[in-house]
DNA sequence: GTCTATAGGTGGATAGAC
DNA sequence: GTCTATCCACCTATAGAC
C-alpha cells in the first residue's frame, strides 16, 4: 500500500497514520472503544472520516492496531526498565511509575480500558487484551523471582501469583482514582502494596 | 397487558419496572452502559422501546435507578455481614465472597464497569458511582479497624487505606478474570491479599 | 491521500391510538 | 401500560471525483 513510502526511516511516526492513531489511543483511554467514533478523531484533527477509512479500513482494524502498538511500546518500556542496574524493588516502583504517568494524564490503561467493554469487543482485539496481561506478567514473574532470590522482595507464594496481584491492583486503582479525578489515591493504593513486598529490617 | 397487575404487595419487584432493571443490569455488567441500547433490552423482554421509555423516561434515568438500586442491595448485604457473630477476617472473606459471586456470573462489578466509562455518563450517574464506593470504603474502613484492634486482621497504615487497597484490587481482579474467562484469577488475587493480613503464628 | 456525497443501519426519544 | 409509527441525530462504511 506504499505507505508512507517517502518519510526516512530516522523520522517516524508523524504521519497521518500516527496522528490518527494517537487522538484514538485518547480517545479510548478516556471514553472508551464504544464512547468514540470516527467523527470525533476527523474533527479533532481536522480531516474527513473518509480520510480515516483510508488508513483503517474498520473501527475493528484501527483498534488493533492501537492494541499491537500500545503493547510494543509497553514491552519497550519493560526491557528497558529490566536492563537497569537497579534492585528488583526499584524495576517495580519504576513499574508503578509507568501507570502512574497515565492515571496523572487522567487517562487509564488502555487495556484496562479494553478489558471492561471485553464482551463488545471483535476477536482480534480480544486476543490482543489478553496479550498485553501476558506481557505484564511474565516481566513481574521474573522480577519478583529475582527479588525474592536477592534477598530486595518479600512475599509468600508463587511468583506468578503475585505478578497477577499486583496487575490487578494497579488497574483496579486507576479504574477508581479517575472516578474521583484523583490520582493520590492510586499512589496510597500502589504504595501500600510495594510496602508488603518490602524487606523488614526487624525480620 | 396487564402484567401482573394483581400480584399481592407481599411478592415484590415482579413488575414491567424491575424486571426491567433486572435485564439492564446484567447488560451494564457484561457490556458496559455504552454497549447496550432500549432495543436490546425489549427484544429480550418481548415489549417495544416505548414500554421502555414509559418506566424510565431516558437512558440516563435509567442508569441512575440502576446504580440507586445495586447500591442500596449492596449495602443491605454489607450490613447483614457486619452484623454477624464472626471475627473482622471472616467478615472479609464474605465480602470477597459477595464480588466472587458476581465474576462466577461471567459479569463485571456494575460500578466497576461505570467507573471505566465514567466520562461519557451523565453527572447523575457519576454521582452514584463515587457513593457506591464510598460505601464499600466506610464499612471496610470500619471491618479493618475492628479486626486490627482485636487481633484478628495485621496491616500497617490507615485503615482507610488498606480498605482503599481492598476495593482496588478485587475490581482490577474481576477486571481481568472476566478477559480470560477465569474466575480463578480473582480467586488467587483475592486470597493472596487477605493472606497478607491475617495474623502470623510466628509473630 | 484527501475530499464530497451518500448509503444503510441503529441510537434515544416522542406522539397518539388503544 | 403497551402499542404503532415516526423523527432526527449519529454511526460505520463505501463510491468516485480531485
Amino acid at each position: 500500500m506504499l505507505r508512507m513510502s517517502r518519510v526516512p526511516s530516522i523520522a517516524p511516526q508523524t504521519g497521518t497514520a500516527a496522528q490518527i492513531l494517537d487522538v484514538a489511543e485518547r480517545l479510548v483511554q478516556t471514553r472508551g472503544y464504544n464512547g468514540f467514533s470516527y467523527a470525533d478523531i476527523a474533527s479533532e484533527l481536522g480531516v474527513t472520516k473518509a480520510t480515516l477509512h483510508y488508513h483503517f479500513r474498520t473501527k475493528a482494524e484501527l483498534g488493533g492496531r492501537l492494541m499491537v502498538r500500545y503493547t510494543e511500546s509497553f514491552g519497550s518500556a519493560l526491557a528497558s526498565i529490566g536492563a537497569a542496574e537497579s534492585s528488583a524493588l526499584e524495576k517495580l516502583q519504576s513499574y508503578v511509575q509507568l501507570y502512574g504517568e497515565v492515571i496523572r494524564d487522567e487517562r487509564m490503561c488502555l487495556c484496562g480500558m479494553l478489558a471492561a467493554e471485553y464482551a463488545t469487543l471483535p476477536p482480534s482485539i480480544q486476543v490482543e487484551i489478553r496479550r498485553f496481561f501476558d506481557v505484564n506478567e511474565q516481566w513481574l514473574t521474573t522480577v519478583a523471582e529475582q527479588g525474592r532470590e536477592a534477598n530486595t522482595l518479600r512475599f509468600d507464594g508463587a511468583p506468578a501469583e503475585m505478578a497477577r496481584l499486583l496487575v490487578s491492583t494497579l488497574e483496579g486503582a486507576m479504574l477508581i482514582a479517575r472516578s474521583y479525578d484523583d490520582p493520590a489515591r492510586f499512589d496510597a493504593s500502589a504504595r501500600r502494596l510495594l510496602d508488603e513486598m518490602t524487606p523488614r529490617a526487624d525480620a
